[in-house]
DNA sequence: TCAATAAGTTAGGCGACGCTAAATTGCAAA
DNA sequence: TTTGCAATTTAGCGTCGCCTAACTTATTGA
């Protein structure tokens, strides 16, 4: 078997604990320097004490970058397992979606689980039958089979000024609820807004979303991730 | 919540070896009596000893009933569980070809693994989408969502006179060469035969499938289940 | 009837992951 | 520079599933 094909093949038998450990400890890595042992702890609603243990086993397996009293860093072989991982977790969001009539407030806690279980095959195969889509229903981008991805970090709705225009690009997903209500206000990935509106102090944001105006509250519009609007005018 | 739609939604948290478990006990018991201590840890590969154990805290758990050195029963919940897991296989099993693309020889081991993470929405999804086949691509009837299934125990080609017509009803899965040759041999399910020869002493068995001769193993004929030919012929 | 053997169970362990409680460390503010 | 607090780690433990080795039971056939 060579080399190329093992790599993507033979996934390593990587427990579900631990494929949870790389995701959590990728999506910190995003935004900001190296992941705390609070950080993951909080993020897998697990008590601190048990990262440790296993951080120093992941750094034993050479998938991390520990340092005592210093947080975590993913290695090169830590984040291709991480991506795979989280490419398994899109696809089947995307999928569950577009082919199995799902709504996108109820894909995440399907996916958490379908992720450890299925195959790169399977997961190619319900890519293929879906059009090879380049993000999944909230606009996080899918990352390929070979790897790589095409992560843009990019602003949110509470990082926009007065007047702006701007694309939703991508919506936090997890909080069913918050995606319920998202969708209510026509507020999904791919629809133009524009700033109408911003109170002071960490106060609510007023845009304007097709033909309505819609007030959200800084907590919301902090998981609302927009790219500037192709739109010159 | 009703209490109907409770034993629906809350697949109590079995875990995945406990699932393993009752599948592999409804199995043995579906042919013959109480399921032996080795033949559960045959079935599931691992030692003997490691059955006492787990068969005696399922017991507990009100999903065996069990008697020291007599062998382990489901009950009535017991079942109920080994039935929706089995759905659960089924129905991936039938969807990954149906909907997929996957060879019938490929889908045992994916199902084997995405049994116990799908829930039973997505099951149920998935069972509609390829229009509720009442059995998966190697013969085996699917449970309803209800807990019902028509379980036919039926003869084999072995079981067979000479003369005998009958239809492939179902064959055995978990072998993917198995699969691959009858495959090549043209025996699916659904297929019609007739006994053209039998060899004595548990020899080979020739039978007249379509057009061609083709001459099988005792072994691998005990492997076909059949149904009478509904043909009067 | 009883001894040989196969089947099953008990005893004792181990690894993976989680927890709580009790140190320890690092940093920030006084 | 010191102190005090938050973050982290260590210590000690529990559960789930599995293992091997040693013992016990059931059965069978001589």
């Amino acid at each position: 078997m060579s080399a190329v094909k093992r790599a993507r093949a033979s996934r390593p038998p990587l427990t579900e604990p631990v494929e949870d450990y790389l995701k959590a400890i990728y999506e910190i890595e995003r935004t900001g320097a190296a992941a705390s042992t609070n950080d993951i702890a909080q993020r897998l609603s697990i008590a601190p004490a048990s990262v440790t243990g296993m951080v120093r086993r992941l750094a034993g397996q050479g998938l991390l970058a520990y340092e005592r009293y210093r947080g975590v860093r993913l290695t090169d072989n830590g984040r291709q397992a991480a991506l795979r991982t989280i490419r398994r977790h899109r696809v089947i969001e995307a999928y569950l979606t577009h082919a199995l009539g799902y709504e996108w407030d109820r894909v995440h806690a399907e996916a958490e689980r379908l992720e450890h279980a299925a195959s790169d095959e399977l997961v190619d195969r319900m890519a293929a039958a879906i059009g090879d889509p380049d993000a999944d229903p909230h606009g996080a981008p899918i990352p390929r089979a070979d790897g790589t991805i095409d992560e843009t970090s990019s602003d949110t709705l509470a990082d926009l000024p007065l007047g702006a225009r701007a694309r939703i690009a991508r919506v936090s997903d997890e909080n069913g609820e918050l995606l319920r209500y998202l969708d209510e206000l026509g507020m999904r990935p791919g629809v133009r807004v524009r700033v109408d509106e911003v109170a002071p102090f960490d106060g609510p944001i007023t845009l304007v979303v097709g033909r309505a105006r819609r007030t959200v509250g800084a907590e919301l519009a902090r998981r609302v991730f927009v790219t500037p609007d192709p739109r010159t005018d």
